[in-house]
DNA sequence: TGAATAGTGTCTATGAGACAGTATGTA
DNA sequence: TACATACTGTCTCATAGACACTATTCA
């Protein structure tokens, strides 16, 4: 019998907000070796007695001050573990995808020296670069998004607890960078059974016509889906 | 600082396959304790220098002589690391999904007294529980597979390179569990652009008319998606 | 010939997309 | 009043599902 590997396990966060109709992630900058100076994804080590999602959970509190009544949707992403992603050694990192509602200023914690919300198309370009694999964990955090945007009520943890449907299309439109029809956009939302919910509420303040306010439904899954293309 | 945690980590395999008109899983029965005699998912500590696609690739091929060539598709699928999910410690299982065609008779190796191929549905049976935390695990798989076969051309990984329309819509059939109108399947499989290609060839030996045989397409995804429920 | 399966035609209902038109607010 | 945005109406096209029908094999 041969010894059996044990190695770290890391749990890193692709925090996506959208602010000022442009999807973005929450990157900390290293203050520590390697890749010192350089933008992360925010993340850390798995606690003994600790299960993968309560790390990721403690982590996005810890490295960002968001609080977790404030997250509005986090799941599993998916597994990196390459020899060689960490110069350090082999490392595990369970990556998590958190989707966050109008994302508070952060709070650099840990081992940051600086943190910011940042349009994910200038974190994935190659001249700025991202530490270690980050660059191609954020892709898939995207990617991710951008497809269960699709075929789940998913863009409503975007929004705050009451949102127009206005709101709802802006979050469609940073996510899939592509503009919709507000008139076949409003329909499909309210027409398609538990994506959200009519409140009695208007908004007020803005220039037109007050909009209704809604509150998220009980759907999870959209039925027909609202596709990105065709 | 504290001490950073090190884990065994280990790979898992959810291996599926369609047999006689059913949806099937390969397990192997435990020769070791803990769950000695239960039925287990394949699977194995990842070593040093190694990727864990490649480390579930290699336990594939180990623990039931599955060679990579006769793999339809293999994906990550996701990672389970519940403090208590194994009696002897914490472990990090990293499960991959693989779809195989025509699944051969199974070859027991290394620790697995036996080896076979169950439906689906025999397996999270709760009176015959699998081993450690696979039940779950297997149902993610089997779930993952329903879902993608809906906007993918995923379904071919379970034909082999030459298959009918009819075979297709078998496998179809034997993963969501629900009948599907032949004329209507034919016609939406045909026109969906780079799903499957016609060859020259026919079926024989069967009764009814011989059926064209076709070959896989370039296509990944569906569009428009083929979907199990509406 | 009949049984069985392959494949096509066609009708209907639904939904997406385009876009005109109406409603209701602010400047 | 002009304008901006919210929302509704309506037309067209694509596609899914139901199912009748034709094509081609074997027994």
């Amino acid at each position: 019998m041969t010894k059996i590997l044990k190695m770290p396990v890391a749990v890193d966060l692709v925090i996506l907000t959208v602010k000022d109709s442009e999807l973005c992630a929450l990157v900390i900058r290293r203050g520590i070796e390697p890749f010192s100076g350089q933008w992360a994804l925010p993340g850390g080590f798995v606690r003994q007695d600790e299960s993968l999602e309560q790390a990721a959970r403690r982590e996005l509190q810890e490295e960002t001050g968001i609080k977790p009544a404030e997250v509005g949707h986090m799941e599993q992403l998916a597994t990196f573990g390459d020899p060689g992603r960490d110069p350090r050694g082999p490392v595990i990192s369970v990556a998590y995808l958190a989707l966050v509602p109008n994302l508070p200023a952060p709070t650099a914690g840990g081992d940051a020296h600086d943190a910011k919300i940042a349009p994910v198309d200038s974190l994935v370009d190659a001249r700025r670069k991202l530490a270690f694999d980050h660059a191609k964990i954020l892709e898939t955090g995207v990617e991710r998004a951008r497809a269960k945007l699709e075929y789940t009520s998913l863009a409503t943890a975007f929004c705050g607890d009451r949102f127009t449907i206005h709101s709802l299309r802006r979050v469609y439109e940073a996510v899939w960078g592509k503009r919709l029809d507000p008139a076949n956009f409003h329909r499909k939302v309210t027409k398609t059974p538990g994506f959200v919910v009519a409140t009695e509420e208007h908004s007020q303040g803005d220039s037109g016509r007050p909009a209704q306010i809604y509150v998220k439904g009980d759907a999870k899954a959209l039925h027909p889906a609202l596709l990105r293309n065709s």
